[in-house]
DNA sequence: GTCTATATAATGATAGAC
DNA sequence: GTCTATCATTATATAGAC
C-alpha cells in the first residue's frame, strides 16, 4: 500500500515524459530508471524489455488521449458555436497533456513509424472523424457550401491545431507572429476565417 | 576527379536519407558507412564527429531548401492567384525533396531540439516572412477584410501545407479521406475555404 | 519485488598500416 | 584518403542474492 504510485507507476511516468521529449531512441532504460528511481533490473522485471515498456507507455497514453477526447463533438447550437466549441476543446485537450500529445503525434507522423500498426493512429482519427461527423450533418441543414467537402474541412481544423501546438516554440521566436501563447484568440481566428473567409465583400459573394 | 560524386559526398547523402527517416538518435555512424560504402572511420575522417556530420547534413539541407523556397512570392495577378499559386508552389517544394523536409521540420516541430540555434526555424521562417509580406500588401489594398491578421493567415496556410506532408502516411488509411493523393485539389481548397469561407450565403455576409 | 553484479553486443571514436 | 583493428563507453538484458 503506497501513498498513490507503486514502481511500474512510477516507471511508466517516467518513460512517458521521456520518450515524450526524446523520442524512443533518445531515450536510455538506465535514463528511465534515474528518473523513476528505481534500477535498471526492475525495469526489466517489470516491463521485460524496453519496447514493451514503450508499448506500454503508448498504450496508456492512447486511452488516457482518447478519454480526454471523449467528451468532445456533443455541442449543440449554430453551426460557428459548435464548430468553435469543438476547436476550442481539442486544443484543450492538447495543451492538458502535452507529453501524451508530444508521444502520439510522433508515433502518427514520424515517417520512420508503422501508421497501420499504431494505435495512436486511432486516436487522432476518432476526433478527425468525429469532426468529420459533425460536418456532414450541418452540410445536410445547407448551413455550408454543399461543394465543401467536410473531411477536408474537418481535416484543416484538425490540421490547424495540431500545427500549432507543434510549433509552439518556433513561432515564439518569430517576430511577425503575436498569437504565439493566446489559443482561444487563434481557434476563434482559424474559426472565422474558415466559416466566413478573409476576402472583402465587394458586393460580390463567392460567385462562378 | 570522380564521376559526380567523391566519398564525402556519398557520406553526406546516407546520412541524410537516413536522418530524414530515423533522426539523429535512430542513426549510427556504422549504418551511415554501410549505405555510403565507405569504413566507419572514412566517415571520421570526414567529419570529425557524428554530431558534425548531422551538423554538415543540417546545413547543406537548409541551403537547397532554400533555395527551392527562393522562387517563391514573386507572383502578380489577383490575390486568388498569388495565394493559389504560392501555396502550391510552396507543396511542390516540400513534395519535392521529402528528405530534406522531413529533416528540417523535425529539427524544427520536435520538442527536444533547441529551436533559436538552429538554422532549420530559418528556411520555415522565411517562407512564412514571404507570404506574410504578400498578405500585408493584400491588405493596404483591401482586397482582404481589415479584421483579419495577415500573419495568422500566412501561418494557416503554411500549416495547411506542412500537416498536409506529415501526415501523408496517415491518412492514406484513412476512408473518409479521398483527397490523399491529391496535392492541387488540396492546395485549391484550402485557398478557396479561407478566402470565401465555407458557410452558405443567404443573403447575408460576415455582418456585425 | 528490490537490488548489485555481470554478460554481451553495439556505440562513438582513434591508431596506425597502406 | 582508404582501410582494419582496436579503444573506452554505453546499450539492452540477465543472474542471482536478499
Amino acid at each position: 500500500m503506497q501513498q498513490s504510485s507503486d514502481a511500474a507507476d512510477n516507471i511508466l511516468n517516467a518513460a512517458e515524459q521521456l520518450f515524450a521529449l526524446k523520442g524512443y531512441d533518445g531515450v536510455s532504460v538506465r535514463l528511465v530508471a534515474e528518473q523513476a528511481c528505481v534500477s535498471k533490473a526492475s525495469v526489466f522485471h517489470h516491463f521485460g524489455s524496453k519496447e514493451l515498456l514503450y508499448e506500454a507507455v503508448l498504450k496508456r497514453a492512447s486511452a488516457e488521449f482518447e478519454a480526454l477526447l471523449g467528451r468532445l463533438g456533443g455541442n449543440t447550437g449554430n453551426l460557428r458555436d459548435r464548430l468553435s466549441t469543438f476547436v476550442k476543446e481539442h486544443l484543450t485537450c492538447i495543451y492538458d497533456k502535452p507529453s501524451l500529445s508530444h508521444l502520439l503525434l510522433r508515433e502518427v507522423l514520424e515517417p520512420g513509424s508503422d501508421v497501420s500498426y499504431t494505435k495512436a493512429a486511432g486516436v487522432l482519427g476518432s476526433s478527425f472523424a468525429k469532426l468529420t461527423a459533425v460536418l456532414r450533418d450541418e452540410k445536410q441543414s445547407q448551413t455550408i457550401k454543399p461543394e465543401t467537402d467536410p473531411a477536408l474541412l474537418a481535416y484543416l481544423l484538425i490540421a490547424a491545431n495540431v500545427f500549432f501546438f507543434q510549433s509552439q516554440k518556433f513561432i515564439q521566436h518569430m517576430s511577425e507572429i503575436d498569437f504565439a501563447g493566446d489559443n482561444s484568440r487563434y481557434t476563434e481566428a482559424v474559426v472565422t476565417y474558415l466559416l466566413d473567409g478573409v476576402l472583402s465583400h465587394s458586393g460580390v459573394p463567392a460567385d462562378h
